[in-house]
DNA sequence: CGTGCGTTTGAAGTCTCTCAAACCCCGTGG
DNA sequence: CCACGGGGTTTGAGAGACTTCAAACGCACG
């Protein structure tokens, strides 16, 4: 039951009671299936039920009036990269299915109904949207600061710890579903000059991606260009 | 009583009953004056307050493995900068002010006793922290797909739209006491680029930086160079 | 009246982009 | 089973935006 890995991430954050989780369970609706490159809502959209990736990955997305398209995030097993339209109502981006992915629904007037019994949950699933802000922040410094080669090098090092968390990880490979293309549109890069990042990190050993499949040959390496501090752990307070 | 402007931020995107008003006033701690480049709270600190800016500027910023630090945002009157470390407790950047401010300090302990009583409350602050996040994903979008004056052309649009709801732009002039060097690190270029940005809309009349002062000299222009969308409304939802 | 931060200018260098074309893999249909 | 089509990847070369280095300048503050 992939339902699980909604469970198994909250929990890593927070501290919830068992009727908590029970409660969120029962609400989430039958799973759907979809393919790869499908919509899941759209940039101005106004939301009645957010969705949990079950399986596969997602991506947020939002196109500047110039036409180029700025890929915002990218989603995995257990997360809910739309809850934050059940207090804004209105999507200010895209979210697509970057493979074929199960996703879970949830109605908002439901969870409504039962955050207002249940405040350890309420709590949260706010801890939730402010570690996706914080994701966020994370990448404007990636942007920002580092050149391509370093951008790249971050991006697979949050990839790497975020999907390890979630037992995805094995024997330093796992799946990464994407194109060069896609993966420009995250980096603010040419599809070219990606292409010729990988190239170089593939010649030096130190990460080959193919055919959707991430092989880290020197994490060690990656982490450095990325200036990826594999400390940062926002989890449980309080 | 500049305390007046959290409450008038807080209205305008959600709708709360007087007494929750009455509420989070009573335990807004006397103003602090602090002078410009006082640091408010560092990274790595667990916090046990949260501030509201009440007037002057403030900016949030984080220094990446290399050395170079990237401005995540700035931000006014108003403003709940740190309001995230209620949930998340430890910071994850620095918030320092960027001119002489008064903030006012909110004792977490006393705001999670507040919260606990006025679920509208905690709600509206819950958005406040996901409209605080809105503002980043336009920011990566900003950073990853536009040219260096296409950055500066948002940043300035998007802080007058923001002064203005607060009252704060006249005459197609606001304050902005900032140093080039600072809105280098802001827009991920080097402080010689954005002087000769700077020195491109001044000399075209569109826009000018001087004294601590912006003068728009078209708008129109700036909006359109920024790709920056006025109808951003994100507001009152529910 | 210095001292120092912030701004401005010039020139050379480089990273990344754009354009353009070839290539490859893989699924589709004949 | 092979030809075809098309998205994705790769390559080359030239162009451009932005950076770095270095130095001068201006203005505010002690």
């Amino acid at each position: 039951m992939p339902i699980e890995m909604m469970i198994r991430k909250l929990r890593q954050h927070s501290e919830l009671p068992d009727a908590d989780i029970g409660a969120l369970r029962s609400i989430v609706a039958p799973v759907k299936n979809l393919s790869a490159d499908a919509p899941i809502v759209r940039e101005g959209d106004v939301s009645t039920q957010c969705c949990v990736i079950l399986s596969g990955f997602a991506y947020r997305s939002k196109v500047s009036e110039d036409g180029k398209r700025q890929i915002l995030s990218f989603h995995i097993a257990g997360d809910m990269p739309d809850l934050h339209g059940l207090v804004l109502k209105r999507m200010d981006h895209d979210l697509a299915t970057l493979s074929k992915a199960q996703i879970g629904l949830i109605d908002h007037e439901q969870l409504e109904r039962t955050l207002n019994t249940r405040p350890a949950l309420a709590r949260a699933l706010w801890r939730e949207s402010l570690l996706d802000a914080a994701l966020f922040r994370q990448w404007i410094v990636n942007l920002g600061t580092r050149s391509a080669s370093g951008r790249m090098a971050y991006l697979i090092a949050e990839l790497r710890q975020r999907l390890g968390a979630m037992g995805m990880v094995a024997n330093e490979q796992f799946e990464f579903p994407i194109t060069q293309s896609k993966l420009a549109d995250a980096l603010g890069l040419s599809v070219v000059h990606v292409n010729r990042v990988l190239q170089a990190f593939r010649t030096e050993g130190i990460l080959d991606l193919k055919r959707q499949v991430v092989t880290l040959g020197d994490f060690e390496k990656i982490a450095q260009l990325g200036g990826f501090d594999s400390v940062e752990d926002n989890s449980s307070g309080a």
